[in-house]
RNA sequence: GGGGGUGUAGCGAAGCUGGUUAUCGCGCCGGCCUGUCAAGCCGGAGAUCGCGGGUUCAAUCCCCGUCACUCCCGCCA
């Protein structure tokens, strides 16, 4: 099933490309970010199944696994629900792999959002080695640490990640190397304790009572040999620094097979967050249904609520994500309400599906792959661009074409359509 | 918007602390040889060292600026 590429553009998610509608002044269609609403609505007007191959856009900054047009296996099913999903999804990636030589083994493994966040501070983790993270924050409640006692009396973490047995393979210039790319990731710093048969050595290690010290010990079951590396921050610094480490050492010390393709679900994802000016936001989008057990508290408790929404990842990329969706249009006014949206904008963005859901939608829901990703990491290859044809820059120009380009002045004038650009009409 | 890296022949790279004709591989051109199959041998062309400015007797190398590409944060699923 095709669906359109000029859309409507939607207040949530990402940036949108506009085109400017000629036959109509002053409007704008949106291209796609991905064929959601589409596809929803086919599965409410009746159809059991659908996919497509899609092209998606979204106007945001590119990184190495990420630019502004891409393409999605978008795949939908009514009658449905998670499992049903999950192993759909799972035979596609096996007879994928199998088609070019590869293997896995199906379930895949999966983990909840919340242990991901805590045993590997992203919520695409990687688990092909260890490394873990661990909480140690509660035994740090008195400590005469100003670092510790600073971060967690501002309502932060103390986290901590024991580097097992690989003490000999980490110099202090190897530790000290680590400082800036916690710095990278907003930290101020990372503290070490090298654990050696003469006792623990670490520039810290004074500020410790001996109660704190050893319960730290016992905790992440450090022996001599080891050496604990520990964040001290807000939990969203600490988690951001703690992977990035992790990462980092993984890669250092050789502990990544990258023969493996390890296969994660990641689940149980809340329903919504604050976003950077704190109002209320889908993690997912907003069509996105909480579980069953946790509808009850949207009003009084939203951010406590789960959604049932999940990631695929593969080696530490996200190559997918999905829910079940909303089915019921009254649920889907209560959610649109929570995020703030009011009626007249409801009914203006999203009216058609309100009211589709309204003749009585069948459960559905599905989920969407990143081509792009999966050539990416099959070939083993460390950028997207290297499995897209025509690639778009970093600054999302085409080299080859000189795309985007300036436009004659008529061009501009039969879209009704002034630049405030500088030097835009002398093309 | 912020931080880092890179920019040397068509392509991929080397060039240490500034010092005579900027090096190597692939490719290209010419010749020789050859039962080819990623051939071999000999010879050759090809570089405003991203661009502009500065320091210096002397700059690919140091400094400032600028452009491009790239990685990361913000942003984005």
């Amino acid at each position: 099933m095709e669906t359109p590429v000029l859309g409507k553009s939607t207040p949530e998610g990402a940036r949108d490309y506009l085109v400017p509608s000629r036959i109509t002044p002053g409007t704008f269609f949106a291209l796609p970010q991905s064929p959601q609403l589409y596809k929803q609505s086919l599965m409410i007007s009746g159809f059991d199944r659908y996919f497509q191959i899609a092209k998606c856009f979204r106007d945001e900054d590119l990184r190495a696994d990420r630019q502004p047009e891409f393409t999605q296996v978008d795949l939908e099913l009514s009658f449905t629900d998670r499992a049903g999903v999950m192993s759909l999804t799972e035979k596609l990636l096996k007879h994928l792999l199998k088609q070019v030589g590869r293997s896995c083994t199906i379930p895949f493994p999966r983990i909840a959002y919340q242990d991901a966040i805590l045993r590997f501070g992203t919520d695409a983790p990687d688990v092909r080695f260890g490394l873990e993270i661990e909480d140690v924050s509660g035994l740090f409640t008195d400590t005469a640490f100003t670092v510790f006692k600073n971060a967690l009396s501002s309502g932060g973490v103390v986290r901590a990640i024991n580097l097992k047995g690989h003490s000999s393979a980490l110099s202090r210039k190897d530790l000290d190397d680590l400082t800036p790319l916690v710095h990278s990731c907003k930290g101020k710093g990372i503290a070490w304790i090298r654990m050696t048969e003469d006792g623990p050595q670490s520039p810290i290690i004074k500020y410790f009572s001996e109660d704190e010290s050893q319960s730290l010990y016992r905790k992440l079951h450090a022996h001599p040999g080891d050496v604990i590396v520990f964040a001290a921050d807000t939990e969203k610094i600490v988690c951001r620094s703690l992977s990035a480490v992790r990462l980092y050492l993984g890669r250092k010390l050789g502990l990544i097979d990258d023969t493996q393709l390890a296969f994660t679900w990641v689940e149980d994802f809340p329903l919504f967050e604050h976003d950077e000016t704190g109002r209320t936001a889908s993690v997912h989008h907003p069509f996105t249904s909480p579980i069953e057990a946790d509808i009850h508290m949207l009003e009084t408790d939203p951010f406590a609520v789960t959604s049932d929404a999940y990631d695929i990842v593969l080696n530490g990329s996200e190559i997918g994500g999905g829910s079940m969706r909303i089915h019921n249009a009254e649920l889907q006014r209560r959610v649109l309400s929570i995020l703030g949206i009011d009626e007249q904008t409801s009914h203006d963005t999203f009216g058609f599906l309100l009211e589709a859901l309204q003749y009585g939608a069948p459960p559905h829901g599905g989920i969407a792959l990143g081509v792009d990703r999966i050539m990416m990491l099959l070939l083993g290859t460390e950028s997207i661009r290297d499995v897209i044809a025509f690639p778009k820059t970093q600054k999302a120009a085409c080299l080859m074409t000189g795309a985007p380009s300036l436009v004659p002045r008529e061009q501009l004038d039969e879209l009704h359509i002034e630049s405030i650009a500088p030097d835009i009409n002398d093309a």
